[in-house]
DNA sequence: TTGAAAGCGCTAACAG
DNA sequence: CTGTTAGCGCTTTCAA
């Protein structure tokens, strides 16, 4: 009765549903009147089938409407097309783009595309993510490594399965796509010092470890013209957080320029700076990170860094493609995010400082 | 040699990849000294199992690591713990709020989550994801019906699983979750009429079929006050088509004041009037739709009506979860969206008309 | 409670 | 080129 262990199968098990009964490979192998493994190589194109067989076959399953089952087939040959994206997140802009890129060229490539997301870097969390996709006989896994989540999600994998990581900053060991962000930040940072800003703040999105390549990037900038690193303003991924900071910032007088760490949090950045009267960007300058399709449209349009979330989710699936190929060595695609000048930038304010 | 015949089949097969050899459910009985279908046991839970050998079995499944495989478990019980998503997108905000509601509570339940995605209403295409979601042995489908490939989908799928849609629109025939759009639409339309517009232009977005449940609103508001519908201006989900209409919206007098259909495209509005000299909400009101994170940020603050597409999602979720237990029949839940009153409308200018 | 035997739908040798 | 025979990892009878 009493349970001394507690091993997670211990749990009673989700509901699981009946499948509805559809013709199945022996149907088609009747049906055409040949057996089944001719059936298979029609279906597989392993091996060549008479031309009249083929035909048959062929007919068969258009009349049966038979579509194979990919549970069979991928206990039977112990290969699989499906492949999983292991994210924190779905929905946010960087991320959604990302994952619409890995699935774009997993479906043209042929593959399934299954998604599952570990929300924290916590231990029961980040396992149950990785037993998840190690559950799911999947050929590889594309991991977004964009936060502690990621991170840990991709060291839980262990290499048990073919992987590579998305993320924005290089990094040796796993195979990665990666968007190199530190020298993109550096540049809009020093375009900011440039416009004759005697520094620059930093609003920083949560990171993925102790730094990522846009705060590092920013600081770097700030180094190389011996300026030092004023405090560094934390938001969450709620925009309002954002809209607080913008609001403080503006009370600041020292505050002329902002380097944000993307648009959404300069957006928020700029509507608190609105809301305490002052103006962007003639009274403050600010710049974003990752040029958002709104971006452009914001009212100012903001000065950014162009990321192409959906290229690196499609490089990410080539590389995956490829090292389950078993091609390598895989060359590391850097892509440096292009600059975008906009509006949200501008001399620093004489009524300021 | 020549192919007469052209079934899908005959296509080669994508580049399946191996997979890593983990232990099985055998390695598991031979190491705790039990045979397989006791394993089997404690896993599903099916059927007692003495303490003293669960306790080993456990103990053997944590030494090896072992994770039962789901293509297994699905091909054996004929019952799967997977679940689809269909949708026509995965990234803009409406869908990717709605995917992360159907994950989050799929995975809250024990299922695994596949998103397979048909970009257009072209008949290969849908059937191409009717296959990928029938071949995936999933126990349901939830499918974004908020466009025509959703809905050309929705209809491949023909029952032959089960299936749930997420609307805007209330419809008979599937189970679904529905966010009635119409209404509100409606009370945003009447709202301007009521600050003194004397008619109400509408941007519409990309439909789900003939009519999506805002343009309808719009249109019973109008006719309410009897006042004729102005011609529509149709967007694409590309935001600079909504600032070119902005932009040409502005140069007619007659336009005070725009319903859009949704916040991207408001934005968009409202920045290529802006680029036209004219102001936001002075010389025009605009109000969007969603509550886009991002809306009360714009500067003008938009006015609109908040969807919870995330919840939207995990009532869809919540509905196929129940028809797959058998539970019926099913509350059709129909949310309305509450008005959020900001910056972008105001009273009619006397500049204007 | 437990194990032996059968079988889910498919692919992989292996003869022929 | 084609059929026969095994067997993928698991669950499900069926006896015991």
């Amino acid at each position: 009765m009493s349970q001394t262990t507690s091993s997670p199968y211990d749990e009673p098990m989700p509901h699981s549903a009946p499948l509805d009964r559809t013709a199945t490979i022996s149907d088609v192998a009747r049906l055409a009147g040949v057996s089944v493994p001719t059936v298979s190589r029609v279906l597989t194109g392993a091996a060549r089938v008479s031309e009249d067989r083929r035909r048959r076959v062929d007919k068969a399953i258009a009349a049966l409407g038979y579509r194979p089952s990919a549970a069979a087939q991928v206990l039977a040959s112990g290969r699989s097309t499906t492949i999983a994206i292991l994210a924190a997140n779905t929905s946010r802009y960087g991320y959604a783009e990302a994952i619409r890129g890995v699935e774009e060229s997993a479906r043209a490539a042929g593959f399934a595309v299954i998604i599952v997301v570990v929300e924290s870097e916590r231990d029961d969390e980040v396992r149950a993510a990785a037993d998840a996709v190690l559950r799911q006989s999947v050929a590889g896994v594309v991991v977004l490594k964009f936060d502690p989540p990621g991170v840990a999600a991709l060291k839980a994998l262990q290499s048990a399965i073919p992987a590579v990581a998305l993320s924005g900053v290089p990094e040796a060991g796993v195979p990665q796509a990666v968007l190199d962000e530190s020298e993109a930040a550096a540049a809009l940072t020093e375009h900011l010092l440039s416009l004759g800003h005697s520094t620059v703040h930093h609003v920083r999105i949560p990171p993925s470890g102790k730094e990522d390549g846009r705060t590092t990037g920013w600081r770097l900038a700030l180094q190389r013209h011996g300026i030092p690193t004023p405090p560094i303003e934390d938001v969450s991924w709620d925009v309002s957080t954002a809209h607080e900071i913008g609001v403080r910032l503006a009370s600041d007088p020292a505050v002329t320029a902002i380097f944000c760490g993307n648009d959404e949090t300069a957006m928020g950045v700029i509507r608190g700076i609105h809301d305490t009267g002052l103006n962007v960007p003639d009274d403050i300058s600010v710049v974003g990170f990752d040029d958002h399709p709104l971006a452009p449209m914001f009212i100012p349009a903001l000065t950014t860094a162009r990321q192409d979330f959906a290229e690196l989710g499609r490089h990410g699936t080539a590389q995956l493609l490829a090292l389950l190929k078993g091609e390598s060595p895989l060359a590391l695609e850097t892509v440096e995010p292009p600059l975008v000048f906009r509006e949200s930038t501008a001399l620093p304010s004489s009524r300021r400082r």
